[in-house]
DNA sequence: CTCGATCCCTGGACGC
DNA sequence: TGCGTCCAGGGATCGA
């Protein structure tokens, strides 16, 4: 499932591939996943790929202007004033093709190149998007996301996780807060900084949030090192799998015994998704159980009122 | 503000 | 072999 590293791969892939070659023609099939078919079947032919991004968990194809205006560059280097934006959701991929390969049942969006090669988008599950902005929108819907995690500095990082009640697996799953990060390297990153997924953002000492911190940004380099993680059926643009699910040591080991302490690692539901930790070096946070203690209390007392 | 539930979607695992 | 069922999960949305 693409995060952060397998989009980060991808996107150094494209950048290397199809940067610098001009959109001859679209060919759109499904288009639930788009914002706006009309717009990129509109704006996309006869432009020229300037350069491939990542922003968050997207993909930036930064256009170059019909007027050959100069680039804007934001933090982080992202953002032309025009780009096509690309999610890989759970199952997308994006990668150019010869154009006489059969076409994949799931190809939704096919561009044709000037070298002879097409650019085909593929999504199974179609939980990814696609939307052309420019100008004001782009710039206006980047901005609804949180801190580069690579590059996120200790003070606000800080301020963004201990400035929130809410469960730490919560807000590294929040886009808002940081954007890239998903289940897997949340789990990765709390299982390295020994923090329960459970735990409340403001219960996390600072201490804790650097530590979080300096673990989540090592292991998301290490896996943009080796690719990234390759669960069921994520590959680059060539077509290679990614290595670092060979390094995972809490996510998907859910029986398994923890590399640092022995334990069996378990798997909880937070923020709606599958959480794997280790019970001993990951210790569950205060109120945890005595809040389910106060429910039950709650509906007891409710219900011996009826 | 924070929570859980629900929906979107398909393929793969599993049981029979 | 084939069928039904369940599950995976990023993100939007909604009601509590």
């Amino acid at each position: 499932m693409p995060e952060l590293p397998e989009v980060e791969t991808v996107a150094r892939g494209l950048q290397g591939s199809v940067a610098g070659r001009r959109i001859l023609s679209v060919t759109l099939r499904k288009t639930d996943f788009m914002d706006d078919p009309a717009a990129i079947e509109r704006e996309l032919p006869g432009r020229q790929i300037a350069r491939v991004e990542r922003f968050g968990k997207f993909m930036l194809l930064q256009l170059v202007s019909k007027s050959g205006a100069g680039e804007i560059i934001a933090e982080g280097g992202a953002a032309a004033s025009e780009a096509l934006l690309v999610h890989l959701g759970m199952t997308g991929n994006l990668a150019p093709h010869f154009a006489e390969q059969p076409l994949d049942k799931h190809s939704h969006v096919i561009f044709a190149l000037d070298d002879g090669r097409e650019l085909r988008y593929t999504d199974p599950r179609r939980f990814g998007r696609m939307a052309y902005l420019a100008g004001e929108t782009l710039a206006t819907e980047l901005l609804r996301f949180g801190a580069e995690p690579l590059l996120v500095m200790a003070p606000e990082f800080a301020r963004r996780i201990r400035g929130s009640r809410a469960r730490i697996k919560a807000l590294l799953l929040d886009q808002r807060v940081l954007r890239g990060v998903g289940n897997i390297y949340a789990d990765e990153s709390l299982w390295s900084a020994g923090i329960h997924p459970a735990k409340s953002g403001a219960r996390l000492t600072a201490q804790e949030a650097e530590t979080l911190r300096k673990a989540l940004q090592k292991i998301l380099r290490k896996a943009i090192q080796m690719r990234g993680s390759s669960i069921s059926d994520f590959v680059d643009t060539q077509g290679v799998a990614g290595e670092y699910q060979q390094h995972h040591k809490a996510y998907g080991r859910e029986g398994q015994k923890c590399f640092r302490c022995g334990a069996k690692i378990r798997r909880i539901i937070v923020a709606g998704r599958s959480s794997y930790f280790c019970p001993v070096c990951q210790r569950a946070p205060r109120g945890a159980t005595s809040r389910k203690r106060n429910v039950k209390r709650a509906r007891r007392s409710h219900a011996s009122k009826k």
